[in-house]
Order: C-alpha cells, then sequence, then structure tokens
DNA sequence: GACATAATTTTGATTAGTCAAAGTAGATAT
DNA sequence: ATATCTACTTTGACTAATCAAAATTATGTC
C-alpha cells in the first residue's frame, strides 16, 4: 500500500512528466512542485526508487516504473473526476476544487471511485477540460495547444487552463475564458507582449503572452 | 491542525464516552477500539494532553476537553454525512459504507461539508438511523434501548444497529431488521437467549440476545 | 496481609517523512 | 584549465506513530 505521500509524489513526477514531455524529472523539479527541501526529494527517490515506484539515477532525475505510472494516472484519474463532482454536483466555485480534490483524491476508494464515476455520467473531460484518464489508465489528450501560439484571426475553442493560480483562474472565469467557450484572436502583439480576444458576443479581452500560454485552445472552424 | 490519528481517537473517545455514558475511558478501552497495544494508547493520552484535546488520569483513563470534544463531535458529523452520502447517492451497499466513511471523514473540508449537507437535503439521520450532530455539535440521542430489553407483546420501531459488524448488517438488511421498521416481540426465553419477532406481513425472526443488544429501537404505539 | 492477576506505564527500538546545513559534482565562464 | 556557481547528495537531527517486552500498580482472593 502506497502512503498518500508516495502518491503525491508519483502523480506530480507524472503531472511534469506529461507537460514536459521527457520521461526524466530532475529532483530540483521534484523538490519544487512539492514544495520540499532538495534533500527531502532525494531522500524519496531513493525509497521511491527501493519499492519499485520509480528508476532513480543519481544526479539526473527519476523515471516512472510502468507500475508507478499505473499508480500516478489512477491519482489523476480520482483527482480530474472529484474535481468534476465538486463543480457538477456541489456546486464547488471553480477556483477552489484543486485544493479540495487534492486531499479526497487519497481517501477515495476504487469502488466509491466507479460509483462516482457511473453517477456523473461517465465524463471524459474535468472543469478544467483536461482529459480524464480512463479506468485502465488511458489518456486522451486532445491536440490543444497554447493560445499564445495561435495567429491573427484564427477562431479558437478553449480546451483547458494549465495553471492552478487562484487569481487567474478567477480572471478566466470571470471572462468566461473557460473550456468550450469560443474566441476570435484579434490582434498579437508580439513586440507588447499582448494578444486580444473576441467572444462570439463581441466582447474582447486583453491577455498578456505569459497568461496566453496557460490556456490551451484548438483551432475553430466555425 | 490535528492529524487523522488525532481525530480517530477523538471521535472514538466520544463514542465510547456516548455509549457507556461516563465521562472517562480508560486505556484499555481505547486501546480496543483503536486496535493499537496499550502502551501506544498510553504514549497517545499523554500527547493529546499535551495538544489540549483530552485531560488524563494516569491509571484511570482520558476524558475529552470541550476542545476535544467539538472536533470529536464534527469528525461524528462527517461520519456520518458521508455514510448517508454513500448509501443515498451513489448506492452503495449498507455493510460497506463504515469503511469508506472512515477514510474520506479525514479528507473532507468543512465547506464541501456543507455543500455535501445542502445537496442531501439536511439529514438528521444517518443510514443506520444515528442521529447527525448539528454543525455546532449537537446532537439528539433518541431514547431507544437494545431490543433484549423489550418484553413479549410489545411493538417496537428499529431506530439503529449499534454493530458495524459486515455479516452482521447483511444479515438484519437481508431480514428487514432496519430503521424505520416495527416489529412485534413474540417471545424472549432468556435460558434460550433467543427472541423471537413478528413483521407487520406476518414474518418471523430468530435472534439470538446477543445480537438483539445491538439493535436498537423505540416502544411503538400502534 | 501476601499473592496472583489484570491493567497500565515505561523503555527501547523502528519506520516514514521532513529540515538545515555541509559536502560534492558538473557545467559555465573567463 | 581553473574558479565559480548551481544542482544535487549526504549527514545528523527531529517528530509522529507505532510495537514488543519489561516494569509497575491496582484489585481481588484466600
Amino acid at each position: 500500500m502506497a502512503s498518500s505521500t508516495v502518491e503525491n509524489y508519483l502523480k506530480e513526477i507524472l503531472v511534469v512528466t506529461l507537460e514536459t514531455e521527457s520521461s526524466k524529472v530532475s529532483m530540483g523539479q521534484v523538490s519544487k512542485v512539492l514544495r520540499v527541501t532538495p534533500g527531502t526529494a532525494t531522500a524519496m527517490a531513493k525509497s521511491l526508487e527501493r519499492d519499485g515506484w520509480v528508476s532513480y539515477y543519481p544526479r539526473v532525475g527519476v523515471s516512472l516504473t510502468s507500475k508507478g505510472k499505473k499508480l500516478a494516472m489512477s491519482m489523476l484519474r480520482r483527482h480530474r473526476l472529484l474535481e468534476t463532482f465538486l463543480v457538477e454536483t456541489l456546486g464547488l466555485d471553480w477556483s477552489e476544487i484543486h485544493a479540495e480534490a487534492e486531499e479526497l483524491e487519497h481517501a477515495i476508494s476504487e469502488k466509491v471511485l466507479e460509483k462516482l464515476d457511473e453517477f456523473l455520467g461517465r465524463p471524459r473531460f474535468d472543469p478544467h477540460g483536461d482529459p480524464i484518464p480512463s479506468k485502465s489508465g488511458v489518456i486522451k489528450r486532445p491536440a490543444s495547444k497554447p493560445l499564445s501560439e495561435f495567429s491573427e484571426n484564427m477562431s479558437v475553442r478553449i480546451e483547458s487552463i494549465v495553471d492552478q493560480d487562484k487569481k487567474f483562474l478567477k480572471f478566466a472565469r470571470k471572462t468566461k475564458l473557460v473550456p468550450g467557450q469560443i474566441f476570435k484572436i484579434l490582434r498579437v502583439e508580439e513586440c507588447a507582449d499582448a494578444m486580444t480576444l473576441k467572444t462570439t458576443k463581441g466582447q474582447s479581452i486583453n491577455l498578456g503572452l505569459r497568461s496566453a500560454e496557460k490556456v490551451l485552445a484548438l483551432p475553430f472552424e466555425s
């Protein structure tokens, strides 16, 4: 049985792996995402390796074993299903579900999760638009890319918000910058580090490119 | 912040306090309900006292401080609301909800609990018929008593099942020995350690007195 | 009152997870 | 190629929670 600490390490290692698209995650990254000192991350890497969750390459980083990946995927599934439940069923605010799911995901059993999945109608995406891994651990990542990479005059459909920063999430919500919404890219000003979007209803939003990197979208054919 | 171990100790101490109706709980009882060795219970009693959750009287036992009682009540509330949710909303089996709620109760926040309470329509009793403490920690214990203490020819209304044993819960469910049901006590045979009940529909059930002690009921005036 | 028994406490040890601070190894720059 | 900087590892220490087994204290019996 993995402790919830182990579950957290594995989940975060998986998330970083998916984000960076490189199989090894450095101890620096691990210690940063888990908010522990580097020494702690190293110590943990060793015991994760001892228990067969990861391979540890000193001074390079860790990569998930298949056993580790399986558990990490299952954690991601729990997390995203719980977030869906918290928003859809209980009506919690979008900006607070992450922390809540973070706690609950370690306590919910496979059995309850299965019932919850059924109750929710087996959703395939969470409220952020991120895909929910299937029971067998398969995850379909749609070919979305950051808003910052689209060019002027394209229409896009928001897919997900990568960032978990509370303030940004609140802003995103207020401006309807949420999964499913359609926008047209009015202007992209590389030199001014900004872009302008327009909703289908004509409202326009100014977005720094830094923030635009955090919003994934698909091209939208109208 | 109390660890979930502390939460468990306090909750179980509260449950024993309510059951035995005496304010001090001996270390023997504590070590039994929490399935730890006596030495562990003693060590824990000291640190619970250090942190202001209980008063510890060496060689006598512990009693909850008001701070400890408050947290313990809140745990009981979480537990019972979660059990209600697991049965009512997710349709889990009566016999498996206890263990599930035991895990989830440490992970659910006040905010989510509040939303859950609202979603469930602010129930006042859990699926076992046990009262759910209010947010402020008030609990109404109905004046029910064990089936074994009723006499022949009385009609009773089942209030709750004290035991958490899986097999017994399954049996209880099958024979409709569940909260709300009405039975007539046909016979009580102290010497044979058994009693016979009859449902309103005429079916009869044989119950050992040992088991009858675990079923609480109220006299029922028809 | 002395002795056996049961309950409780002490003691010594272990594991998981953590930090601070000192040490080491690679990469980078001059 | 040497010095420096940064990332990583090691070391030593701490807390929470636990157990096993020895020591202690009540309790009840004769």
